[in-house]
DNA sequence: TTGAAAACCATGAAATCCCATAATATCCCA
DNA sequence: TGGGATATTATGGGATTTCATGGTTTTCAA
């Protein structure tokens, strides 16, 4: 599972490393997958266990009818087809290419955020901002602490 | 898995390079499917896996009645019967057949775009234009990331 | 023999691996 | 519980490999 929050830098390579509890949550694959997101300037991924349930999704969503098979399709192009397989080396970092780190406007560093099933990378200024917002919208709804089942 | 977007260049004689990713996900054949799509001035094509599951999908179909026999040879047709098989060599080039670029209006360079099981092939002008309308799409419907169960 | 297709080298750029180091975290035993 | 020994982590820099791509030679059939 994907959890927590690190910065971590990028060097002149552009290389940066993974966070190593998302490393574990990987398991042997070695590698990370992520795309831009299509709803703001950061970036999305995870492991092949969300790549492989992402297909299911989609696949299963126009089955049964809750999706047409034009925005199935662009899905896939906006999801599979930006989406990149970073394989980490030894050490733990992969090389985040130049037209990601523009989507997200990253330069010197990277901020990883754990979702569970998924993760994502802001700029740690972009991600200071949206997490104030994310603080007050979570203060406005439902609290989930408190009621979940033991 | 088919991931990304690529763009090869095309040389005098017709040949691209298959994405080194592209490659790994098919494995041992050296070879890709690839035919004109009905859907438009683009390639649609896969592994032999794809095919495979074409010819299943469209025998089920039949079997359990969601498609006619004339429609299934009709998709036959299409299908199979304009499908070529490219094999690539060492450096991981296939000859793009004239009939298949003039499809697509490929010239100079050729865009390889994942969607998981299968890939399509644009012109990189028009495949621009595409994802514009992709993207827009997908921000008007039901977002698959964020909801994808665990 | 001649034209086209396939197989074979060659090269620059980019990605990947490997070794090194310093800081941090973890373990272990007194 | 303390504190030293050990392992892990993040990061830097060089060496090696892979990749895309251009060109040349070989093969084969018309």
């Amino acid at each position: 599972m994907f959890l927590s929050t690190a910065t971590h830098s990028i060097d002149a390579k552009g290389r940066t490393s993974v966070p190593s509890g998302f490393r574990d949550a990987i398991g042997e694959d070695a590698a990370v997958f992520v795309w831009p997101s299509v709803r703001g300037a950061f970036l999305e991924g995870g492991g092949r266990a969300l790549m492989d349930a992402i297909q299911r999704e989609i696949f299963d969503r126009v089955a049964d009818g809750s999706l047409t098979p034009e925005d199935a399709e662009a899905q896939q192009v906006m999801l599979l087809g930006s989406a990149q397989r970073l394989g980490y080396d030894k050490t733990g970092r992969i090389v985040l290419p130049d037209s990601l780190r523009a989507h997200a406007g990253l330069t010197s560093s990277a901020t990883f955020v754990g979702l569970g099933n998924r993760f994502q990378v802001w700029s740690p200024e972009t991600h200071e901002a949206r997490k104030a917002a994310m603080e007050s919208r979570v203060k406005a709804s439902p609290l989930v602490m408190g009621i979940v089942r033991p």
